[in-house]
DNA sequence: AGGTTAGTAATTTTT
DNA sequence: TTACTAACCT
């Protein structure tokens, strides 16, 4: 997997016999069933350089289309590296990516421009919600987000508002639904905006209804490849149909045991069904990994068996050093415990030289990595936690962005919108609604309607004074934009604005780390020739913030693993209802559940070496506790590849296994007793507060610091990690 | 206009 | 438990 990439000439001879012939397999439909570590990633490489090679092709007219803006990053790189070259003007790209790209082409076919906005989910739901409530809608009656969620769907399936087959019709708000997403895309239109489901939806109708441009496509691309097939949306798949309708050479590489986002629209079907939506398509199957111990896949393998609706396939082990530990199945009495354990076996391994970015922790739902931060924190393990708010998300990011592209597309009212008001100008519902009246009365954008509203006196001349500066303010921007070049204008924007300032007055800790981000923002825009390319590089990048020093822990969901691979892996939290999870149960039934097996699978086939599964018998959920029974997969592991710890199912009365080490005595909580099912609480004697200014003192979530200041039973702590804090002098303790 | 408080809902999230 | 939203007060 990690090999350094192989000079040209003896590319094939690195390959196994099964990844040879994914590779050599060049005419005609092929699928290739690649199981997790087979090398996946090198095959598509390498396929790629074999087409170019062998003079298959030219580098522009393969289409290679993958999920994830990192795949395709990844893949840019290898292939560059194998050819050795750069490698320019290639079709390489997300779905996302790739039909922005040719949607700017063709955008009048849809009534747009080809400087059309990208929306993201929040002004999605913005717009939606304004459309609603124009037409009418009771929003608390009908929650918008459902309505998006149809919409989702719809587009998902490649379903524009005029072709929706009584069939999938929905009775949302009184069978409005279609009247309503009719409604919100000619509202986009409007605003030259296509929120994310267009972006395939709007290239998969233009290639339906134009012969000509389909078949421009299809001189173009002669070979197709698609990375992540498994997780094909319909409209995807419909967008690579008609593209490979032309040479019909398409090669797309896949997992159906790691299909883990139907939630998302994806269709494990579409896998499923390749050799009959692709005639004498060729299957080749890559079962040799290389990544992880054989008890690791066997385990996973004997899990992975009991789905019923899969190709099949069963990985073996190609690694030299393939025996190994078996998987860890541990008991415990509850979450708390199970933290502990996690974190003192993490400890354990730093001490024997374990890198801790070789360690992970993967968790089903979001709100699970809470209680393993607490621990790591007190522990004093440094950890980072994957996929939570995003670079792109933050609100200072978001802000700054709407300035930008309210200068860029004048027609862009959800952004105009969002900064009017921000920082407070004194612009209240009452001027809001004016600005609102006139756009509607004159047919004309936001910022075109301020215009004319400073000349009139609907407004309080006030919030008059404030709009009239913003706007002179824009105009003067725009103008320095052509002379001064985006980066200087977007700095002259935020200072002039008032928006730095409006960070730089605020006392909230997070401040600092504002503005820091916002000079990052300015600084990724270097990077980009003009205003509209970092756009539609933001739109659709939305990349993780990177200051990833040091070694640490990761801590992510089982969905944000998918892809990587560590040494050390815990699985916590293997419970019914969280484990397989019941909301998703309810939802699907027997599907779901096969879609959770997938991801137990997706989870263990994370691991090269060490595998610790774990479910405590109780835990608390929402502030109150639940007690749990083991997950049933972890009764479908076969029983050859485990090794069980702590006896909890049978006595449930005292940990029999503590991992404490290095913990302060005073985190550790009593066992609790259980009695006739309720709880008794566990009561702490009531200790003597005595703190004073320069205490050293331990707190549960803070970890350590010194006291500050005393305010009666309110203490003043400067934490080592968590900054300075005002807490209650009952929640510490001396340390 | 803006801050405060009470009520409510609560997976997964590649773009 | 927490985090977000909508009504409510100043």
């Amino acid at each position: 997997m990690n090999a350094p990439p192989a000079p040209p000439h003896d590319y094939l001879a690195r390959l196994n016999a099964e990844q040879r012939a994914a590779v050599e397999t060049l005419d005609g439909p092929l699928l290739v069933l690649a199981g997790a570590g087979t090398g996946k990633t090198r095959v598509l490489t390498t396929r790629f350089a074999h087409l170019l090679m062998t003079g298959r092709a030219q580098p522009h007219q393969v289409l290679s289309v993958t999920f994830t803006n990192k795949a395709a990053r990844e893949m840019r790189e290898r292939v560059g590296s194998i050819l050795q070259r750069p490698v320019e003007g290639l079709w390489l790209g997300t779905f996302h990516a790739l039909a922005a790209r040719m949607l700017r082409r063709h955008a009048e076919l849809v009534g747009l421009t080809s400087s059309f906005t990208i929306l993201d989910t929040d002004d999605q739901q913005r717009l939606l919600k304004q459309v609603m409530d124009a037409e009418g809608i009771d929003l608390k009656r009908w929650p918008p987000n459902g309505l998006m969620s149809v919409i989702q769907r719809w587009k998902d399936r490649g379903l524009t508002p005029d072709r929706i087959p009584v069939a999938e019709t929905s009775d949302y708000a009184n069978n409005r639904a279609e009247k309503l997403y009719a409604a919100y895309q000619a509202r986009l239109v409007t605003l030259n905006a296509c929120d994310f489901g267009d972006l395939p939806l709007h290239i998969t109708e233009i290639l339906r209804t134009q012969p000509d441009v389909l078949e421009r496509y299809h001189r173009t691309f002669r070979y197709i490849l698609v990375d992540e097939y498994q997780d094909t949306i319909l409209v995807q798949y419909l967008w690579l149909r008609l593209l490979a309708q032309g040479h019909k050479n398409i090669c797309c590489v896949g997992d159906d045991d790691q299909s883990i986002y139907s939630w998302r629209g994806a269709e494990i079907e579409n896998i499923l069904r390749f050799e009959r939506d692709f005639p004498g398509a060729v299957i080749v199957r890559l079962e040799q990994n290389y990544r992880s111990t054989q008890p690791i896949l066997s385990a996973a393998s004997g899990l992975i068996a009991r789905n019923e609706g899969r190709l099949g396939k069963t990985l073996r082990s190609g690694r030299k050093d393939a025996s190994g530990e078996r998987v860890r199945v541990v008991s415990l009495w509850d979450s708390d415990e199970e933290a502990r354990m996690v974190g003192g076996r993490i400890e354990e391994a730093r001490r024997d030289g374990q890198n801790l970015s070789e360690i992970a922790i993967l968790v089903r739902a979001g709100f699970q990595t809470r209680a393993f931060e607490e621990r790591l924190i007190t522990l004093n393990i440094p950890y980072r936690v994957y996929g939570g708010a995003k670079f792109y998300e933050r609100q200072e990011i978001r802000d700054a962005i709407a300035y930008f592209r309210a200068l860029s597309q004048p027609a862009d009212d959800l952004a105009f919108e969002r900064i009017v008001n921000t920082p407070k100008r004194g612009l209240g519902d009452t001027a809001i609604a004016a600005l609102h009246r006139m756009s509607r009365d004159e047919q004309v954008p936001l910022r075109f309607a301020a215009e004319r509203l400073i000349q009139t006196d609907a407004i309080r001349p006030r919030p008059r004074a404030a709009l009239r500066e913003l706007l002179e303010g824009m105009t003067r921007w725009n103008a320095a934009l052509e002379k001064e070049g985006h980066v200087v204008v977007a700095a002259q924007v935020l200072e002039e604005s008032g928006y730095t300032d409006m960070w730089k007055n605020d006392r909230s800790i997070e401040a600092a780390g504002r503005l820091d981000n916002l000079k990052e923002l300015l600084r990724a825009m270097t990077d980009f020739a003009t205003l509209g390319a970092f756009l539609e590089h933001i739109a659709l990048v939305m990349e993780n913030d990177d200051n990833s020093e040091g070694a640490k822990v990761g801590l992510m969901t089982l969905h944000a693993a998918k892809g990587l691979e560590f040494d050390m892996v815990f699985l916590p939290g293997w419970e019914e209802g969280l484990f397989p999870s019941q909301r998703s149960l309810d939802e699907g039934g027997a599907k779901s559940l096969e879609e959770e097996r997938r991801l137990a699978y997706v989870g263990i086939t994370r691991a090269r070496k060490y595998c610790t599964i774990s479910h405590a018998a109780n835990r608390r959920i929402y502030g109150n506790w639940v007690n749990s029974i083991p997950s049933r997969f972890l009764e479908e592991l076969p029983e050859s590849e485990i090794m069980r710890e702590g006896g909890i199912k049978q006595a449930p009365r005292i940990p029999s296994s503590v991992f404490s080490a290095g913990a302060p005595l005073s985190s550790m909580r009593r066992p609790r007793v259980i009695e006739a099912g309720a709880w008794e609480v566990d009561q702490r004697p009531e200790r003597e507060k005595a703190f004073s200014v320069g205490t050293r003192v331990f707190h549960q979530k803070f970890g350590y610091g010194r006291v500050t200041g005393v305010d009666d039973d309110k203490l003043e702590i400067e934490f080592e990690r968590a900054g300075t804090k005002r807490v209650l002098d009952r929640f510490v303790e001396p340390a």
